[in-house]
Order: C-alpha cells, then structure tokens, then sequence
DNA sequence: TTGACAAAACATACCGTTTGGTATGGAATT
DNA sequence: AATTCCATACCAAACGGTATGTTTTGTCAA
C-alpha cells in the first residue's frame, strides 16, 4: 500500500507520466480518471488496480513529480560553476531558460496540486509540500557554501533563501498563468537574482564593476541554448 | 457590456461572499453551487437567477475580490509613511501582518484562481489575472516616486517591481498551503522586503558605465538583458 | 494453475443546469 | 384609487450528464 516504488510498472508508470502532464495543464479535479486512462491508453479497471483511489494517484503523481524533477535538475548543465555562488546563479538561470513553449511543460506540478488541494484532500498537499521542500533542499548546500565564502553574515538561514526561490518560480508561474505572459514568470526570476547579486555583493571592494560582467551567463540570453 | 455593479443585490452579494471565502477555503472545482447556496442561505433557482452559470460566478468573484480588497489596503494604516519608499514598506509590513489564522483568511482568490482555472475556464483566469494586476497597479505609482526620489538607476520598471510584490506574495501563499506553516508565508514577505531595501541602498544595479550622458531609454535594455 | 493485470459494462452519487411555480412591488391602466 | 399587468427575486424539485468507483470477465505469463 505504501510501499509504492518498488516495482514501477509499466503501466502505473504511464499513468502517472499522464496524470503530471494532465493535472499540469487543467488541474486536479478537470483531470477525471478517464481523461488519464484515455491518456494512458488504459482504461478504468487498470487504473483502480494500480491506485486505490483518485487521492491516492495525486500522492503518488507528487513522489512521481521529485522522481522525474530530480534528475532533470541533477542532469542540468549548471553545476558546474566553480564557486558555489556561481552554481546558484546557474540554478537561477537555468529555471528561467526553461521558461518557454506552453504552461504545463515548465509550471510546476506540486504548487498546482498544494494549491487546489490543501483543504480537500491534505495528504496530496502534504505530498506536494515534501516535493518542493526536497527539491529546495537540494539547492541548500550551494547555498550554504555560499554564504560561508562570501564571509558575511546573513539574517536568514540557506534554508530561508532557498525555500524562497521556489516561492518566487511558484509566484512567477501563477503571474503567467493569470495573464498568459511568460514574461511575468521570467520578471520574477529575474528579480530573484538580482536580490541574491545584491545579498551576496561584497560592499566594501569595489562593488559590481567586476563581477557583474564574469558571472553573468544571463549573456547568452540571446539565443537560449543552455538547454538541449 | 456589463450590468452587474449598479444594482448589488442583497443576495447576489451573498452569494459572492459566500464565493470569496468558499473558494479560498477549498478551491473553485471543490465548491459546488449547493455548498455555496447553503453557505449564502439561497436555493439554486436563485443562484442561477443571478448567474448564468458557475462560471460567471467565477469572473463576478474575481470583480468581487479587487472590489472588497481595494477599500482593505486604501483604508490600511500604511499610506502615512513621509517617503514614497517608506509607503512601499509600509504596504510590505502590512502585508505580512496580515498573514495569521486561517489560510483563508489572507490567502489570494485572485491567484488560487488563476492557478486551477487558467485552462479549463480562461475567462476566470483572465479575470484574476485583472484583480492581480489592478492592485499591482495601486503600489506602482510609490514604487515609481521611490525610484525617482532615490535618484538612481535601475535595470527595471516600476511596473515590474510592483508585479513581482505580488508574485512573491503568491508563493508564500503557496508555501504555506502546502506546508501548513504561515511562517514560509512571512519569510517570502521577508526576503522581499531585503531586497527592496538592498535595491534601495545598494548602487550596483545600473551598469555604472557610460550611459549617463545620452540617456535614452533604449539603453535601459542593455544591461538586464532579460526579456527574450 | 495461479495470480497479476486489462477491458468492458455497470452502479451510484453528485453536480450543474433547467423547469415550473410563487411572492412582491412598482408601473400602467382604468 | 383600485385593478391589472409584469418584471424581478426567489424557491422546490427534477433532469441529464458525468465522475468516481465496482464488478465481472478475460488474458497472459510464470
């Protein structure tokens, strides 16, 4: 019953491949199990063999959702900047260069569901929080470095921070989804990094003349090609 | 266009209200027509008097929700501050002093909206996306007197600053959702206040070079560089 | 042969919507 | 002023569709 990775079928896996890109686009409750089983080219027998229930399904599409985030971001081409602070900044931009194409293939599945579900069903919100913390979490330890070579002190933890880049992307893809421009996404990643330049800007050396232009791969926003 | 406002009936009034806080307690789909009938002690013959069909509750709710919200902050004790950037902070302090309770209670129906609704109904989404912008819009007129009493450069608009208020209010509320816990809530209002102040008191942002002579306002595009 | 899985039809409940009807109050008519 | 008329506001009940979840039967592989 709980122990659900195991065995990852085949066909629980396409259903649950079905049910992020689904739930993604219209949400949990526009998402009716037939719509997943016509997806999944399943049908309903198969899906209540595999889930016990809709609820059920929205548990394991979160655990599913850090399954299939966790290596995209593992794969990323931004870890390999040389401080730490750097790889922050290439987190950063990388989050804002996959920003693109349509909604449901950059927004994120579990402030989607958290969102919708946190009264009516709280075991898929719970599931969905655990999904952003453990992914906010795997930003923590750059973070954490950070501050330490940056020799300064800070009135928040790395975990603070790094919590608060993904209520920033979250923040970011309501703005788009409410006005249908990614642009407001890409504003608030934006922002984001111009807040984490200033915190980590040393004062009292010459401030931005350096640094701005070295740690910049915002350069290559001309043509995005960070991503394959 | 529309002859919803001049008449506020009593019971369409109700029915609204009874939206606002249903809506943001479980969500759009998770509110039936009989829970808010209930709710607003009418009959469903009524309801549909009113509205022509739940959806149109759903766009009347979001006109509901900038109607009811806007006489909040005009009336908030922030708007005495001496400097137009002290008002900006006293929204922010404002802000998160009201994020205690019930989720309910200081979430967003505007950005809870949007999220679930922006597929399956645009026309509510479209009409969150108004309320979110439109008290964007009430900080922009400070955030833009600060810029200009702070006789600095930014790499960024008012208009945008403003926008992203909102977005990192957004994901707090969805932190707190699917957390449980209001204080990843208070910490997004933190992290944006830091960042205001750095904005602020830091002179980093404009690229410090050579446009000051000929400062025309294709030059602000320069150094950003976002905006694909 | 057994047991995991798939397909299809089925059962039930609920939800949004419609229909038909009642009460009220003001305008129009007398 | 009294009466008729009618639009508005509201209510009660039922309808049609659809959603979740079940059951039944079939299949394939170990």
């Amino acid at each position: 019953m709980e122990q659900s990775q195991p065995k990852l079928h085949k066909s629980r896996q396409k259903i649950l491949d079905a049910a992020v890109r689904l739930i993604r686009m219209k949400g949990y409750a526009a998402t009716s199990v037939d719509d997943l089983c016509t997806e999944a080219g399943l049908t309903k027998g198969s899906f209540f063999h595999h889930f016990k229930d809709k609820e059920a399904l929205g548990v394991a599409a979160a655990q599913h959702w850090t399954a299939m985030t966790a290596p995209l971001f593992e794969g990323a081409p931004y870890h390999g900047g040389a401080s730490a602070l750097e790889r922050v900044f290439a987190y950063i931009d990388f989050r804002k260069s996959i920003i693109r194409g349509e909604l449901a293939d950059f927004t994120c599945l579990a402030g989607t569901m958290a969102q919708e579900l946190h009264t009516s069903h709280p075991a898929v919100a719970r599931a969905s929080g655990d999904a952003i913390t453990s992914h906010a979490a795997t930003l923590e330890a750059d973070i954490q470095a950070a501050m330490e070579e940056s020799c300064k002190t800070f009135g928040f933890s790395a975990e603070s921070l790094a919590i608060h880049t993904q209520a920033v992307l979250q923040g970011g893809f309501i703005l788009a989804k409410s006005t249908g421009d990614l642009d407001h996404a890409r504003d608030a990643v934006d922002h984001l990094r111009r807040y984490i330049e200033l915190l980590f800007q040393d004062r009292s050396v010459a401030p931005a003349v350096s640094r701005v232009q070295h740690d910049s791969p915002l350069a290559d926003n001309k043509n995005p090609g960070e991503r394959t």
